[in-house]
DNA sequence: GTTATTCCCCAAAACGTTTCGGATTTAGCG
DNA sequence: CGCTAAATCCGAAACGTTTTGGGGAATAAC
């Protein structure tokens, strides 16, 4: 390392002003048992020679890092068209800027999850809390959090609370039951569902909102007219042929993501039927393409940006040890656009 | 802090091994220096004992962190639309990941970059080097980079290099040369322009693509007939309503990014003008939602993800001291839908 | 038998902070 | 003046690693 390049550190101000590192820490840090022209003559210093304190240091003694771990499993090339988890980053960003918190990104996919386990990740990396994102329920990280409570953390979107963890998600069984709720209301009895998959939380809340909706309306719920999308466009392409075929007397759905009804429209859009005259549709989520498409998506809007701003307020409240409610339940919206008819 | 959770460190290990804590050491990182047998011991007792070495005290000792920053100033709501942020940054995230880098997410707006210097934020954190994306011009940060050289870091579509800056971008020129001599070639004559902001370096470089492409096929350059839409929904509308206003005898308009054509499309709606009957439009970045709006939009495609990936690897180059080239110029690629139209 | 070499190991210093437990000086008060 | 209290300051330990500079024992070379 020829080029070293000397950042000034506590020792180099005690040096400059005369007194003695102690003395440097508790004058910069606000402490009130240093004579006030001292620490002017400090802080003078630490301006003129740039100082900067070493968090990696002060974070070895303190055993904090003031920084949360975001780990995210959508973080992928896919993620762009629903950018659900960019918008929860969003949000958690924020807050945390605010209340002068760091974030450290991980992303899991199960490779990572295999070979480094999620409190290996964040005990090596000494992040103070974390907020996980797009979990599977069967992955093996969520077993972890809720084996070892030790480490505090905030679920988005399952429903789990704990003396360390927390969760915020929506209410998706009112949420559900609004959508499909609007399209009985326009008249249609034959309604099928295309789901995300059998592990997310989201997708057993989904279906019982559906559920209910059809029973507090005195339809029958048919559980052959539920399919898996996986929350993939093309899983929705493929769930839409099925129900066009197994059921022809279906004349609305409801899905779980909108970018499951995007593969939809592309399905029916293909075998040149037209939508919302002969289906309607509606889906969840309302991300960005929904109302840009044709036709604009009748859908259930989610607030992701709050969800993750609420997140980080959660955990850093549960980090500062404030006594708050562990569960946070967001409400969402129907939003009714162009895909929906009355029959 | 009644609750400590005790996590064992170096010190337990070797105690428990019953030989020092240089040898702990030594045996986990893979020095050559000590018995394979006691090595064998010793990853036991770590397995058995949970061991995670800290790497916060690892990092205060060698001076690296093995994380880099990543500042995006597009981190917030607005920028769900075109996720263009979000793709460089999964781009980042996985190649760091390859690469057993951690990712520190710094947000920057105009409030930060007053209050807390770039070189704060990265000195403060210790990252090894940091990315940065979405910078203006004149952003303070930019000056910074360019003046304090000390510190490694790629530069994301502004072209700088230095010692220990590098930069990645797409070749705007070609790209915006590209996009209006489709249109040419498609019997445009007089072609409006909606560009970014004055302080954007791919604005120059698309207005020069626009320049040369006007041009090389002997058409005059009239700079009246750009305007700028900030990158903006609304912007993009508002030139729109400018450029119907001023030069009724345009035909097509190159836009510096999808979303502004979204604002003109809007525009067009409003006005009862068909696309592309009466106006063709070329747009640039192919966010997802330019193949699902109508009429999706031909536009000039760059790959967000893989400059995110590149930047990471030449960042990640530049630390190991590696001598690669400081300076990524990616292709774009003409993507053809049905917002041109030939005259 | 002596010396050189190799192999294995260790004590201590260092990284840059914070914090604990005093120490010194000054002020207040009878 | 003598005592207590308050106001300032400081030395040293601690946080959990890595690294430096050896050192001792066993083995090989002569």
């Amino acid at each position: 390392m020829e080029r070293c390049v000397t950042v000034t550190t506590i020792k180099d101000l005690a040096k400059a002003a005369g007194v003695s590192v102690t003395t440097v820490s508790r004058a910069l840090n606000g402490y009130s048992d240093v004579n006030e022209d001292t620490r002017k003559k400090i802080k003078r210093y630490a301006e003129e020679l740039n100082y900067r304190p070493n968090a990696v240091a002060r974070s070895l003694v303190t055993r904090k890092t003031r920084t949360i771990g975001v780990v995210l499993s959508e973080i992928n090339r896919e993620g762009a068209k629903d950018s659900l988890a960019f918008e929860i980053l969003c949000g958690i960003n924020d807050r945390a800027v605010e209340l002068d918190y760091d974030i450290l990104l991980f992303s899991t996919n199960s490779k990572k999850q295999l070979s480094k386990s999620y409190a290996d990740l964040c005990k090596e990396r000494n992040v103070d809390g974390a907020i996980l994102s797009g979990l599977r329920l069967d992955d093996a990280y969520l077993q972890e959090v809720l084996n070892d409570t030790s480490f505090p953390c905030v679920l988005i979107d399952i429903p789990a609370t704990h003396q360390n963890v927390g969760h915020v998600t929506t209410d998706n069984v009112s949420g559900a039951q609004t959508a499909v709720s609007h399209l009985i209301r326009l008249g249609h009895r034959h309604i099928a569902m295309i789901n995300g998959h059998d592990e997310a939380s989201v997708s057993k809340e989904r279906l019982e909102g559906y559920k209910r909706a059809l029973e507090l309306n005195g339809i029958a719920f048919n559980p052959k007219r539920v399919y898996n999308g996986y929350f993939k466009e093309e899983g929705g392409s493929a769930a839409m042929y099925q129900i066009l075929h197994d059921h022809p007397e279906v004349t609305a759905v409801f899905s779980a993501s909108d970018l499951m009804v995007l593969g939809a429209l592309r399905t029916m859009e293909r075998i040149g039927r037209k939508v919302p005259d002969t289906m309607s549709f509606v889906g969840y989520d309302d991300i960005a393409i929904a109302s840009y498409c044709s036709p604009p998506i009748t859908t259930i809007r989610q607030d992701r940006y709050e969800m993750g701003y609420q997140a980080a307020q959660l955990l850093i409240d549960m980090l500062q040890k404030r006594e708050v409610s562990h569960k946070i339940i967001l409400n969402t919206e129907l939003v009714t656009r162009q895909s929906t008819a009355s029959i």
